[in-house]
DNA sequence: CTGTTAGCGCGTTCAC
DNA sequence: GTGAACGCGCTAACAG
């Protein structure tokens, strides 16, 4: 019955709605919602009533701007393909959800500039926290992320620099991954990766720091591609690897999607796996426990990381110091039949 | 210099400080930025420089707040897990940003209940426009979205309705690879599914009529587990239907997943495929190809549907009427070796 | 425990 | 082509 048409809005129900039907003012109602405690529990329970009414949904442009917070958290991951970043999104989404903030996500496809474009977007929404992926922010978004001047936590990877960060060393696990090939015996151990983001690089020296030490390092055992991972380009980096280096006895691929590519192929050319060629991989897909052989590969934290980035976000919006500035979550090397 | 400190805030750039900058009124930036057509050059070029030069970042709060528009989507999935809902949402993506849409993702877990929160919770942002998968809302949430008479395309699924709707007909589907496995000449087919969600379910339905048609349906041959979908529960699950129906001859397992699993637990049983069990799955995951033997499976349009239901939200959003209500974009048979 | 006042940053509306 | 006033819906700050 109102006849107030204010603009051309579709008139949603609004604070004041609620407070005119319950009869009393707009703040009161507010609370009830956000502090319940601070409202007499019977107001609370007609409050409530009338909420589910009306079918009241708050605005969060309203409470954002009112509050300057906005319960909003971006999450920039470089990848939405890769079961790596979906698990960290599922725990932090897990983490922070239930302590009333939203989580935004945006994919970077492996692109600084598609990051930089996103930060700036979402920057828009005045989010309390960012949780980013590694450390490779280009200029304009370091610029940008400075002068917000909001909370950020780096997951996946691990540096000194001061910035919050939860991870594992990715030269470590590269370097571990390596050692336990050249543990088990293996002397002329390739190796494949694709999609050169910064991790897959310091798991590339990784490999060539075991090999060095060992003495048995050769570049021509090792094949970076640019392009995206893929089961079908692991099929056809091995064709390339076995050209220019026929004797190899094993392959340490930088992820579990070119091992299986890998592990394919050679069931098309009949070599034997692990006995001609041994297959590692890297981040323990679910499938790769099931493959025959089944692969041997590294276990990385991915959830674990998702939690405790988003508890140490939290711990920064709410202003507190996190106990240290950089959390190693590790990782572990899963020895399967594969090699 | 400035010594108005409002409150508590962090005093971010606004577009006043940005106006106050070039020597004229907010609202010239602000029109500016949003119409540039409706500004000089020279100004805005000037605009522009001091926008670069104060870092300033528009508040879509307040945006949202004065023009009763957010420039925001919500896409709801009911996982990330899954390549098919990845694609789709890269499409999404892809089509609105260009237009000055933010895409706002959520990940249901194919729980309707999640489904209801997120839309709740998504709500609040004041969305232009919602993207959801399927037609199995349930009452709460189809509520709110009705209440909130916010633009909304289904994807995934058709119905006739008259909701918007971009996707193909998962019943055909599920029939027509059935239908093609008989004509293949496989007598016995059993069928496969985990996460019972009503495209599962409907694709089973089309499993059932093709087999009742042909008079070969044998419920003993169905297994139905509402279990996520997983390589591992593909093994755990033809392990189940052999002890049930040893004498199957081949196997329609609702997704690749599923399928490969199946796959993968034949090779460790030595049961040839396809000479003694044929395997198709359903989606063609980009590995589907690369195994041995190939999978036969059904592509499905998923980029695609992403496309054209961004398309005709655009449509509606911009107070069009799409051309129909519904956009068939049909399937393909990918029949490879493992039938 | 509840109400009043004021203002968050921007775009709409109507002037000029 | 540019500007002034106003208000979007909500909450901080202070009263009472």
């Amino acid at each position: 019955m109102t006849d107030r048409k204010p603009r051309a809005g579709q008139s949603r129900v609004t604070l004041n709605d609620v407070a005119a039907h319950v009869g009393v003012s707009a703040i009161t109602i507010s609370r009830a919602l956000n502090k319940p405690a601070l409202v007499t529990d019977s107001l609370r329970q007609r409050i409530d009533d009338a909420v589910r009414q009306l079918g009241y949904v708050p605005n969060r442009a309203a409470r954002s701007l009112a509050s300057a917070r906005s319960h909003s958290v971006v999450v920039l991951v470089p990848s939405l393909s890769n079961a790596v970043f979906v698990d960290t999104l599922a725990a932090i989404h897990d983490t922070l959800y239930p302590r009333g903030y939203q989580t935004l996500i945006g994919d970077t496809r492996y692109a600084p500039q598609d990051e930089e474009t996103l930060l700036r977007t979402y920057l828009e929404y005045n989010p309390d926290g960012i949780l980013l992926t590694g450390f490779d922010q280009n200029d304009a978004a370091s610029t940008l992320l400075r002068s917000a001047d909001i909370p950020t936590v780096h997951m996946m990877e691990l540096d000194d620099s001061g910035r919050y960060c939860v991870g594992f060393s990715q030269f470590d696990s590269g370097y571990a991954l390596t050692r336990q090939l050249l543990d088990k015996g293996y002397r002329r151990i390739g190796f494949l990766a694709a999609q050169l983001d910064p991790r897959t690089i310091k798991r590339g020296e990784g490999y060539r720091a075991a090999l060095r030490e060992a003495g048995l390092y050769q570049p021509h055992r090792e094949i970076a591609e640019a392009q995206p991972s893929s089961v079908g380009q692991g099929a056809r980096l091995l064709d390339e690897l076995l050209r220019q280096a026929p004797d190899c006895d094993a392959i340490f691929c930088n992820n579990d999607d070119l091992a299986l590519g890998v592990m394919f192929e050679c069931q098309r050319r009949h070599i034997a796996v692990p006995q001609q060629l041994a297959i590692a991989g890297f981040n323990n897909l679910e499938m790769s426990a099931w493959t025959n052989p089944a692969l041997t590969t590294v276990a990385t934290p991915r959830y674990a990381i998702g939690q405790v980035a988003a508890n140490m976000l939290l711990e920064l919006m709410a202003g507190r110091q996190p106990d240290s500035t950089t959390v190693d979550l590790g990782y572990k090397l899963l020895v399967r039949d594969s090699t």
